[in-house]
DNA sequence: TATTGTTATACTCTATAACTATA
DNA sequence: TATAGTTATAGAGTATAACAATA
């Protein structure tokens, strides 16, 4: 109850403006990536995921993260990707109820062809029209908002339903 | 040809950190509006648009803007708000072609029963982290970004298909 | 002819619930 | 019983192309 229950003009305007960019940057990421790669964005965090897990493979729940919401919409994405022969599906050893992900040697060609065009349009609408000091100020106030929200996982706005598991993901229970 | 085609570690990590902000509050926002006033994003943002637009009214294409690349996609959005009684459609006085939604009362109250929600997800994810002095950069350098944004409209990552008219939108083209 | 908007249609994506199988 | 994942299904949203009407 400390504090206001309205943003400061300077919030307002801060909030704005990086919707705005996010929004765009968003959109014209999401055109670059169908357009070079037919990729959704879902689909090339995903595979972006495996290029930097160790054998570029993981368990389905552990590339779920914070890409996927639920079971059901990562095997839709994961069987899209197994029909495009960019990953492939197999039950892992250790856990015979796990699946293992793994990125396939299509699956990396599509990523290096997709990741040029990717840094270009975060060039050119991110970083174009700042300088260093721009950059690194950038990075800092979103980091710290990033471990923020990491330290204080979101309660939905709301603060029920919490299961007390320590397990790396319930999806969205 | 003049800038490396690699990003830095410093514009890396700011860029990571930004998505992974902007993901996760976009998703927190949409839940909110979802659970409290039964809106998507999108139908959000419109109806935002209609609320500051002087006589809560605009014209399709105005309504527009960045919100929505496709005319049909806002035409359907528009029927949606209109079958729950948020938005009426009217043709123009001024010209026939033109439709003009207005926001009703209903609309109305439903903005007004999502806003303070809206604004809590926002205040605790974005700025409970940040002193004031990090709210005045971000906004600082979002608002830098977003002014080149809209002096620079992208060009989809290509560089072809641009008309060369001045008219107000032509959506995606 | 260009502009404004709608319709028809197909497709992508997401979420819920019921289900199977393993731990 | 709890966890991992799949399937069935339904619903929301988006885009393209063809269309009608007005400027």
């Amino acid at each position: 109850m400390s504090r206001p229950a309205q943003l400061s003009q300077l919030e307002l305007s801060a909030y704005f403006a990086f919707t705005e960019v996010s929004s765009l940057l968003r959109h014209e990421v999401e055109k670059q990536l169908r357009d070079v790669g037919k990729l959704s964005y879902v689909q090339f965090q995903l595979l972006a995921r495996l290029g930097d897990a160790s054998g570029g493979s993981l368990r389905m729940t552990d590339l779920a993260d914070g890409v996927v919401y639920s079971r059901s919409g990562l095997t839709y994405q994961a069987q899209t990707l197994e029909e495009r022969g960019l990953v492939t599906r197999a039950p892992s050893p250790d856990d015979e109820r796990s699946t293992m992900v793994t990125l396939t040697d299509a699956g990396r060609a599509v990523l290096a062809e997709v990741f040029p065009g990717h840094i270009a349009v975060v060039r050119g609408l991110l970083f174009e029209s700042l300088d260093e000091g721009d950059v690194g100020v950038l990075e800092r106030v979103m980091t710290r908002v990033s471990g923020h929200l990491r330290a204080n996982p979101p309660r939905s706005a709301g603060g029920r339903k919490r299961k007390s598991g320590t397990s790396s993901h319930d999806f969205t229970g």
